[in-house]
DNA sequence: CCAAAAGTGTTCAGGCTACACCCATGT
DNA sequence: ACATGGGTGTAGCCTGAACACTTTTGG
């Protein structure tokens, strides 16, 4: 904390900034939450998969970093985007000092098929039941995204960056069980969420398998409000 | 994201990391809510107020780093220590690219008092009300740092931290009525307060202000099993 | 006609709000 | 004796949980 601008050019041993992102998406077939990974073609970690992310550069920001990272590594443009947790303990990159600035995303999975970029061999969206050994300390980068998403899916209206435009109400229901872990009856989620004011019937209907369903969309004014004051599905 | 360790020492620009901390503390007898700020001794931001931090150094971790440069500047060990923020954004430091991760802190007021360190003029408690301008986007941190306190106080046992070991519930309902703003039923917020079985009798009694009121004090299990399943404190 | 999923309604218990009230003590 | 703050009790409302039930449609 002392010294002028001069000092700062010396050469003393300075740590690496990366960000990294937990993009989570919901399979619309097989009803299940999927991460994002990429698979590393160069090492450390060669072949291992991991988040999608890399170093930050000078002029921009970390929100700016991470969506740049994403466009080029995946072709994705995420819904939601909010800073996780940073993760600066020592050993975790072996390459030497790295401070990792994680961020968490949530995307309609129906929107953005992701492309694989040049210097990864491949990006696919893997099941969260089932992930393999990630690189670096990325699975507990993993496991607190999941914490955080279970945890504010209760109080704030973000579950639905994860759906479509328009989506029938069981859609939430499913999500909701899903992304917690829980049970919910559904006849009281169903008014529950409907009291909130946050959907709203589009007027449409959609028959899936064997039932004719009202579709609804996000009232995005009673988004941005529930956003704010604060939701709660404490069911 | 490519190279090996050879290529870490290249001379290209990195960006600093540093570490703050936003303290909080509550003056038992005025009731407030207060924040440690060191004085700047050296440019930039001579004079001005500002968060207790520091650059990190190579071989510790995040936490540590902040507890250090606590206990350098201030002499004071946080009860609570948890990370808030990372603050990235370009133009926030006059003297380059730094970036600064942000932990809330609180303290027992009567337990710690603070004590300058050399490089800085002075350490004091201000009342969050009439902040002085804060150097650097020290302001945003605070601002940041006390909407979490807020939230969290509602949700999480935290607000403990604040408190003398042994407490009369009023000053419970005190502190709970100064962090959120609100206004709180006295005879429902001790019920409820103490159905969660957090807070249990001393046994012992002080008399303050023309009343004896029953001493009580956090029972750390209880504390324990309310931080992992959460609390609620909606009234 | 049956199975499966959407969608609706009703009851009941318990929790929360609001408010009134008593007690102890220092001045 | 009274003002002040600690501490207790209770009536009523309201909400959430449980569960039964109807409707629609594909096979």
């Amino acid at each position: 904390m002392t010294g002028h601008k001069r000092q700062y050019t010396y050469d003393y041993p300075k740590a690496d900034v990366t960000v990294d992102a937990v993009v989570f998406g919901i399979d619309r077939e097989r009803p299940e939450l999927r991460v994002l990974l990429v698979r590393r073609a160069s090492a450390p970690y060669a072949k291992h998969y991991a988040l999608p992310g890399g170093f930050i550069r000078m002029g921009e920001s970390l929100e700016r970093a991470v969506r740049r990272e994403l466009r080029e590594e995946t072709a994705i443009t995420p819904r939601y985007l909010e800073q996780l947790y940073t993760f600066g303990d020592c050993g975790r990159d072996p390459r030497g000092r790295v401070i990792s600035v994680a961020y968490l995303a949530l995307v309609r999975m129906d929107d953005h098929h992701p492309i694989a970029a040049s210097d990864a061999l491949a990006v696919a969206w893997h099941p969260v039941g089932k992930l393999p050994k990630l690189a670096f300390d990325h699975d507990a980068i993993v496991d607190w995204a999941l914490s955080r998403l279970r945890a504010k899916v209760r109080y704030a209206p973000v579950g639905f960056d994860l759906l479509p435009e328009e989506f029938p109400l069981s859609a939430v229901h499913r999500l909701y069980e899903i992304v917690t872990g829980m049970k919910f009856d559904l006849s009281n989620f169903r008014k529950r969420l409907l009291a909130t004011g946050v959907v709203v019937p589009t007027g449409e209907t959609r028959t899936i398998d064997r039932a004719k369903a009202t579709l609804y969309r996000v009232d995005q004014a009673a988004y941005a409000d529930a956003h704010a004051r604060g939701f709660n599905f404490e069911l």
